[in-house]
DNA sequence: ATGGTAGCGGAGCTA
């Protein structure tokens, strides 16, 4: 089974895009974030004329996740997280950050963490609580073949970004910030992208802004954690750095890990 | 410190 993750940054100014790779890179089930619709606004004619059955989980114009999955989709749960982020007047919003499904017998989140804004905003302590949550949730389903994918917003180490001194980044690189994200070692998950990528400079993420793309100044932000029964089975992963060239990319390349039939 | 770009929705927010 091959399985991938993809922040699309609007799948309905990508959807040509997203079904041709689909078509080209032979992916079993697609977890999207950044989708930036809602459910009735989804591009659902062309994922299901591919032969991908879809899950759907969008509740405003910012954020949103979906999986879109030809190996079967069942038990879809959106109740993670319970807490709202906050709109810049501080006021709560209910996002859509987190959804799971049970996609060719994995468990799947796909996951779009908190960005964090900054070291003073409120939506930094909403990103480490994010994941502190997940990870408490998530030590309850490593025992079964569970994949959390997606973009977490964290740069783990030094060299996963280009500069660490990044005004866009700093929430990203934070000790509090990387500690929350390895903890999920510690629950028993194995991030498959370094187990097989560990080259340094290996981004997945490049901002549209100040050519960050032609000048190779990216970060390595979007990851693949499975639980030990998953990833005993894991055999390969690819990031897609192509992806990110031409017109009309998203500013995030898709991460696909190939896994053995159980 | 700022600005640079892209997307949604139709101004300003988010990243």
């Amino acid at each position: 089974m091959r399985l991938a993750t993809w922040n699309v940054n609007s799948i309905r100014a990508r959807v040509d895009r997203v079904i041709d790779w689909l078509d080209r890179s032979g992916t079993d089930v697609l977890a999207m974030q950044e989708i930036k619709c809602k459910p009735e606004q989804f591009p659902r004619e062309a994922f299901e004329a591919a032969g991908y059955e879809l899950a759907i989980h969008g509740l405003n114009q910012w954020n949103g996740v979906a999986i879109a999955s030809r190996v079967g989709l069942e038990d879809v749960e959106t109740s993670f997280p319970e807490q709202p982020g906050f709109a810049k007047t501080g006021d709560p919003v209910v996002e859509a950050r987190a959804l799971g499904a049970t996609a060719g017998g994995v468990r799947v989140w796909s996951l779009y963490v908190p960005n964090g804004r900054g070291l003073a905003d409120p939506h930094y302590t909403y990103k480490l609580d994010f994941l502190a949550r997940l990870k408490d949730a998530a030590a309850t389903w490593s025992s079964e073949p569970t994949a959390l994918v997606g973009d977490f917003n964290v740069a783990p180490l030094p060299t996963d970004i280009w500069s660490e001194e990044d005004s866009e980044a700093v929430t990203h690189v934070t000790p509090e910030a990387r500690a929350a994200f390895h903890a999920f070692e510690d629950a028993g998950y194995t991030e498959l992208s370094r187990r097989f990528l560990p080259e340094e400079r290996t981004y997945t993420f490049w901002d549209y802004k100040a050519l960050r793309f032609p000048k190779g100044e990216g970060m390595r932000i979007d990851f693949a954690y499975a639980s030990e029964p998953l990833a005993a089975r894991a055999t390969g992963v690819s990031i897609v750095r192509d992806e990110r060239k031409g017109k009309g990319a998203s500013d995030h390349v898709p991460v696909v890990v190939d896994l053995a039939d159980a």
